[in-house]
RNA sequence: UGGGCUGUCGCCAAGUGGUAAGGCACCGGGUUUUGGUUCCGGCAUCCGUAGGUUCAAAUCCUGCCAGCCCAGCCA
């Protein structure tokens, strides 16, 4: 190994999370012959969230860095919870993320055979029968935590009696309930996953892949090894509630010394405050209409991320920055939000869009005269080019841009001050109307012809700048805006119900007033509305004709009121 | 009450016997035609807790406390 592979080893260790060390310490004493497989194992049963993500990025970055292969496998074995719009969702959200898997996506259904057939090598060996119990039956000889089970009846069937019964499963002569396939392990066991796991179940249900091929489906635990082994997978990585699984895991794969014997490795799943991450309760949000989709900009799903205008590389990022460890925590969304602003502020394109507009009539500029501007596509991209921005004497402003009787370091339009119009004018205000209510109808202002382009070379303290539209070729558009879908950082925590704690007012749509510029927009195109936050052209529904943005997240706002 | 796992700053997270990295959040300040970005500075004498071993412990030992997971023919 030369000096500079020596380096970068460093390197990598040096970054590396637990996971990763355990793999670099395996490739040192070359284990596996060096090679380095993963996968992502979903269950097609409801969308990829963001929790996913962190296990996408692990498995595949894994694979990345150690040049090995990651492989994505739905783990199909339970046909009554699984569908193919689930499987088309997770093949898509997985590219979107910007990873790619190994070959054609694998199935847990296509190896049933396989799995069936060591099945029945198991029984030879005696070490599984078939159980006539019922599932209560069996439930309580199961055991309780702190007393052992009991061994079933059945238990000590012959081999030849089991494997003439197991057939019979499998050629659908039972009924479902009617009988199981259990290992034989130990019903006295502390740990209750030994306690004669049931490893087939009968269903006679149509599964999406092998339709009604089968009517005996595997359980988790029995295929999963199975799975990995077949794939050759040499790190096995999943979330730390299947710790209690692994001793399982090792028993299935060590009754068959031919089989190829992955390593299994737990990790701490990921917590977001303000949010749930658990499916059954996603499910219920879209089932009964708290929103609108699995891809509502509001869920914490991959989908709905992305519509929602978080770039992939921000998700990336975020993973990338909430590590991996075994302690279980909450993340603050805030880094999450951090991870947006962050990748955003490389690449969104700058317009103004005034949300909650208030008139301006600049008194001293000529009646029907138009002037235009440029301003930058993009301060922090060279490239980006610029954009013409029409102005005339009635402009839009947005209504918090002005005040009546201001606090002390208000740096906005107040009657007699002066402030800079982005890319404009200076001007200042000399009158305002209000109406019968007293809200602000109208405001008069005067510009300092000077000042053209927003800047003068006198010396004058302009401190505060607002974005603003021309009245005369400003577009109306739609703007949703999102806040985040729960008010409590823990969902439920105080009722017991998570639905208590929704935000009604995580949603609001709004007619805005913004740049002719807009129009040039492109589905999924992310912007910077100047001065007010991140916002996306929604990639589903935005054309030439709907002009829709999904609000991301606002522009962090250090603005505090001192009076 | 049996088994498994975890406890380092408000939130993540390095550290694995030699005297507490980093990020987010937060708080100051500079720059700024976005109160954005950026830049500078601050932010754990202490690592759940109580003892012990050692010249030296977040790191080793013992006890205790707290949290999470497991009794689906779900994954």
């Amino acid at each position: 190994m030369s000096n500079q592979e020596d380096l970068n080893n460093e390197k990598l260790e040096e970054k590396a999370n637990f996971i990763e060390k355990i793999i670099i310490s395996d490739i040192e004493k070359n284990k596996n012959n060096g090679a380095v497989v993963t996968r992502f194992p979903p269950e097609p049963n409801g969308y990829l969230h963001i929790g996913h993500a962190k296990s996408i990025c692990l498995n595949f970055g894994i694979a990345q860095k150690f040049s090995g292969k990651c492989n994505l496998r739905f783990d199909d074995t339970n046909p009554v919870k699984e569908d193919l719009e689930y499987i088309k969702s997770i093949e898509e959200d997985i590219k979107w993320l910007g990873f790619t898997w190994d070959g054609e996506a694998r199935y847990a259904s296509n190896y049933f055979q396989k799995m069936f057939d060591l099945a029945v090598e198991l029984i030879k060996k005696g070490l599984a029968y078939v159980d006539d119990q019922t599932a209560d039956e069996i439930r309580i000889s199961r055991g309780t935590l702190t007393e052992k089970g009991k061994d079933s009846p059945f238990r000590e069937r012959s081999i030849e009696e089991n494997l003439e019964l197991f057939l019979k499963m499998k050629n659908g002569e039972f009924e479902n309930g009617e009988k199981v396939l259990r290992a034989k392990i130990d019903m006295g066991s502390p740990n209750i996953n030994l306690r004669d796991p049931i490893i087939y179940r009968i269903s006679h249900e149509t599964h999406h892949n092998t339709g009604d091929q089968w009517c005996l489906y595997p359980m988790y635990d029995w295929a999963h090894g199975l799975e990995d082994s077949f794939e050759g997978i040499t790190h096995s990585i999943c979330t730390l509630e299947f710790e209690d699984h692994r001793p399982l895991y090792d028993w299935f794969l060590n009754q068959f010394e031919e089989l190829h014997h992955p390593q299994q490795i737990e990790f701490a799943r990921l917590n977001l405050n303000y949010t749930i991450m658990s499916k059954r309760k996603l499910l219920k949000l879209v089932q009964d209409n708290y929103v609108a989709s699995w891809d509502d900009p509001r869920m914490p799903t991959v989908s709905g991320l992305r519509r929602r205008g978080i770039p992939a590389a921000a998700i990336r990022e975020f993973c990338s920055r909430i590590g991996v460890a075994k302690t279980e925590g909450t993340v603050d969304y805030a880094l999450l939000e951090y991870c947006a602003r962050e990748e955003l502020n490389r690449v969104a394109t700058r317009r103004m869009v005034v949300l909650d507009p208030v008139k301006v009539v600049i008194t001293n500029y000529p009646e029907g005269e138009t002037e235009f501007f440029d301003g930058e596509n993009n301060p922090e991209d060279e490239n980006s080019g610029t954009r013409s921005i029409s102005f005339s004497r009635e402009i839009y402003i947005e209504r918090e841009d002005f005040m009546i009787d201001p606090p002390r370091k208000y740096f906005r339009l107040a009657p007699g001050k002066e402030i800079r119009l982005k890319h404009a004018y200076y001007i200042t205000c000399t009158d305002y109307k209000v109406d019968s209510e007293g809200r602000v109808e109208e405001i008069y202002c005067t510009y300092d012809p000077l000042s053209r382009g927003g800047w003068t070379d006198d010396g004058r303290k302009v401190k505060g700048t607002s974005h603003w539209v021309d009245a005369n070729s400003a577009i109306p558009v739609e703007v949703r805006l999102y806040d985040r879908l729960f008010v409590a950082e823990n969902p439920g925590k105080v009722t017991g119900d998570f639905l208590d704690d929704i935000n009604p007012d995580s949603l609001s749509v709004v007619t805005a007033y913004a740049e002719p510029a807009i129009k040039d927009g492109t589905a999924g195109e992310f912007f910077q509305f100047l001065r007010v936050g991140y916002f996306t052209a929604d990639y589903k529904e935005f054309t030439a004709g709907n002009l829709v943005f999904n609000k991301t997240v606002g522009l962090k706002d250090t603005f505090k009121v001192q009076r």
